[in-house]
DNA sequence: AGCACGCCGACT
DNA sequence: GTCGGCGTGCTC
């Protein structure tokens, strides 16, 4: 500012949850005038109703018409104080992904906490949040549901034999929050000298200590000696086998950066909700109760206000949560961990596009902190950052206690023509392995009876009307001694219809479910296997509240010997009598269109192959394919992710595709796919004159095509690549390009996806 | 995105 | 005669 006289702030730029503009201007009336300032949460009036949102700035002028804006109608004066680091991370994750920063900012906030109060409530939702926190603890939602001692400490696979069996006692205590013991209370005080947010190196003597007092292995050491020696903001990828003793790590990290800095604040994120409870359920055992905050979708309104409160406003010193909480804001943050890095789950899908992988590294960022990304296969995006230097790479090829990796053998299936899911030698291995009085698993990634029905005179199938997929048909769960009741699904739209007695073509009465799903491999598996236990986990299973909780209790008490599901039995859990995984469909997505899927199976295969013998003397996994030769099978037999992804960090670079390469998707939607095509063709138009403004790095655009999924919930879908081989060529094309779209008058629906995931 | 308004079919 | 279907249009 040059300028000599004060500026008169008599606007205020608000961030509001609306996606039309990047943010919404109002007067500032006498009453607030001098009272606002940018972080301040107000409520605005919004059309006929109101709104909560945030002030971005203050500043004299609008390039509205002052008749045109309303006024604030109220600060609200108890809300927390939001930090600068949390808009700093808003502006680039609004940047990155052109949405306003309105639509993160909001997106954050727990619902109760961002709807204007009805006039009848006697205080607010702030003051109702924060008097149902005191004294229960952040964490309290966890400890209701996961206090049983073998639910908690022997669910968190990565915690491997030290975490596990350090959690039974500790996990004890976590139970009752007066009897939790505060882990950090164990350091001696000479640990407790101050470091700065940036951290300076923590003393050995601290780092090597916990709660937990058992030794770590040597690879656990040194890898927690590099972390604690992290100054600042730095990206650090634990690349761990499974078993290795990852999550141990992370605690022991957070333990000892609390031990020099009390009220520093610890974000670890982990992909999916089903393993939130348990590894609460650690947390709060190693950390004291109350300090420990959980935030996922699964949580009560109430339950998310007040977690979410306890974070804001400092008093959790640990926050565990799934991908949206990278969104919240951390005034302490020291130092976050993203486990499972690679996992799917970290990308929102649905309305707002975003990794909160990638958030996460810029949040660390804005804040000066470091963070690790741990997993058993890292991403390839990931793995290239290492591999170039700009990520630190360590390394833990090992499990804890010299535990041995299972042996992995392909069963070719080639001309194998058998009634069964499972080749012979599978049967034979699953009779041996149950005979030891082991646990064997059976691995099929696909949920329900059979994938089809068909008829087997004319050939129809069960197509779903609102969708371009087949409805799958289901065994809805048997009433007693009542005949089995199937229909049909929809796994895309939900939708759901009755089995039809005849074919709806020809009247012929033969129909027939076409291939096998979890619920007819697990009726295959117990005529095979007569008077075995077999239990079944899939999603249909998960739907009821507790019931995956209960069934892995029950695998863990040994009262199952057969078990089969779907990818949920792949993550996290640890089954230490498991000693065979048999997956009967090895080749799923091998030849997929999606170029991202050998990196997804690999990840899968590795995962579930992980579930086996963390307990057992050996432990095997056979895996069925038609491909026994693809090289894919080679490095995972070798436990070699490395080779794999440095094979495909090859041939990614060879056809110039991602992370080579960097892609914007354009998706459209309308009743008519010409509707949606009609737009994107016009989108390309009108991309020409802008991408050819920098011919020194271009931005190519490629054909509007229908999605591989055209047609879903009765709207016709089709997308326009975008890609450029630099980042920043991208995205100084977008913001033109966008803005021009916004113009076309169209009936068809569309976003911008950045970094698509599956094209 | 919400949430209004607005114009046409089956119910108390 | 109303309830309610979702098409269109606006929000600082």
């Amino acid at each position: 500012m040059n300028s000599g006289f004060a500026v008169d702030p008599g606007i205020a730029r608000i961030a509001l949850d609306v996606p039309i503009a990047p943010w919404f201007d109002y007067r500032i009336g006498p009453a607030l005038a001098g009272r606002l300032a940018p972080g301040d949460w107000v409520q605005v009036p919004w059309g006929t109703g109101r709104r909560i949102g945030f002030v971005l700035e203050l500043c004299a002028q609008s390039d509205l018409a002052p008749e045109r804006l309303k006024a604030i109608e109220s600060r609200l004066e108890d809300a927390p104080a939001l930090p600068a680091n949390w808009f700093a991370l808003l502006r680039f994750a609004a940047g990155y992904y052109h949405r306003s920063v309105g639509e993160f900012a909001l997106l954050a906030v727990p619902r109760t906490l961002r709807t204007p109060p009805s006039p009848k409530a006697r205080s607010s939702a702030f003051a109702r949040a924060r008097r149902a926190g005191r004294g229960v603890g952040g964490v309290g939602a966890v400890e209701a549901h996961t206090v049983g001692a073998h639910t908690v400490g022997a669910d968190t696979g990565e915690g491997g034999s030290v975490g596990a069996s350090a959690s039974a006692s500790a996990v004890a205590g976590a139970g009752d929050p007066r009897s939790a013991e505060p882990a950090v209370a164990h350091l001696d005080a000479t640990s407790a000298a101050p470091v700065t947010a940036s951290g300076r190196p923590l003393p050995r003597a601290v780092a090597s200590r916990s709660a937990a007092g058992q030794p770590l292995g040597a690879d656990q050491q040194r890898v927690l000696d590099t972390l604690c020696a992290s100054q600042g903001f730095s990206v650090s990828v634990l690349h761990g086998v499974t078993g290795s003793g990852k999550t141990e790590v992370y605690l022991r990290w957070f333990e000892a950066i609390l031990a020099a800095r009390p009220d520093a604040q610890l974000l670890l994120m982990v992909p999916e909700i089903a393993l939130t409870p348990q590894l609460a359920g650690l947390v709060a055992g190693r950390f004291p109760a109350q300090s420990v905050a959980v935030l996922h979708s699964g949580l009560g309104e109430a339950e998310r206000a007040r977690a979410w409160l306890a974070a804001v406003e400092g008093r959790a010193r640990v926050v565990i949560g799934t991908r949206l909480a990278v969104l919240t804001p951390l005034p302490g943050l020291a130092a976050i961990v993203v486990d499972e890095e690679h996992d799917a789950s970290y990308r929102q899908q649905d309305g707002l596009h975003y990794s909160a992988r990638d958030l996460a590294v810029a949040a660390a960022r804005e804040c000066g902190v470091p963070v690790l990304l741990g997993s058993a296969t890292p991403s390839i995006e990931t793995w290239r950052a290492a591999r170039r230097g700009r990520y630190r790479l360590l390394e833990m090829p090992s499990r804890i206690g010299g535990g041995a990796l299972p042996k992995l053998h392909l069963i070719d299936m080639r001309g194998l023509r058998s009634e069964s899911a499972l080749a012979p030698q599978a049967q034979t291995a699953i009779a041996e392995t149950l005979s030891r009085g082991e646990q064997a698993l059976v691995f099929i990634n696909r949920r329900g009876y059979a994938p089809v029905l068909g008829c087997d005179a004319c050939g129809w199938l069960s197509g779903c009307p609102e969708c371009s997929a087949w409805r799958v048909l289901h065994r809805a769960a048997a009433g007693g001694s009542r005949p089995p009741r199937y229909q049909l699904v929809c796994h895309h739209c939900g939708g759901a219809s009755p089995v039809p007695r005849a074919c709806p073509e020809c009247g012929n009465l033969g129909l027939a479910g076409l291939g096998r799903g979890t619920q007819r491999l697990e009726e295959e598996l117990a005529s095979q296997f007569p008077g075995q236990r077999i239990a079944r986990l899939d999603r249909d299973v998960a739907a009821r509240r507790g019931a995956a909780q209960a069934l892995i209790a029950a695998v863990h008490d040994g009262e199952v010997d057969l078990l089969v599901g779907t990818q949920m039995l792949a993550k996290g859990h640890d089954f230490r009598r498991l000693s065979l995984v048999v997956v009967v469909d090895g080749d799923a997505g091998l030849f997929c269109a999606d170029f991202r899927a050998p990196e997804r199976l690999f990840a899968t295969l590795m995962q579930v192959a992980g579930r086996a013998g963390r307990e057992v003397s050996s432990s095997h996994v056979l895996v069925q394919t038609r491909y026994p030769t693809h090289p894919l099978f080679e490095c995972l037999k070798r436990h070699d992710y490395s080779g794999f992804a440095d094979a495909l960090l090859l041939e990614r670079r060879e056809a110039a595709m991602p992370p080579f390469a960097h892609q914007a998707l354009l998706r459209a939607d309308a009743g008519a796919l010409d509707e949606a095509l009609a737009f994107l063709t016009a989108a390309r138009e009108l991309a020409e004159p802008l991408r050819t403004a920098d011919p020194e790095a271009p931005v190519q655009l490629f054909d509007p095509v229908p999605m591989p999924l055209a047609r879903l919930k009765g709207r016709e879908r089709a997308q326009l690549l975008v890609e450029a081989t630099a980042r920043p060529a991208l995205h100084a094309f977008l913001p033109h390009w966008l803005a021009s779209l916004r113009e076309v008058k169209t009936r068809a629906r569309w976003q911008l996806e950045v970094d698509p995931a599956e094209i």
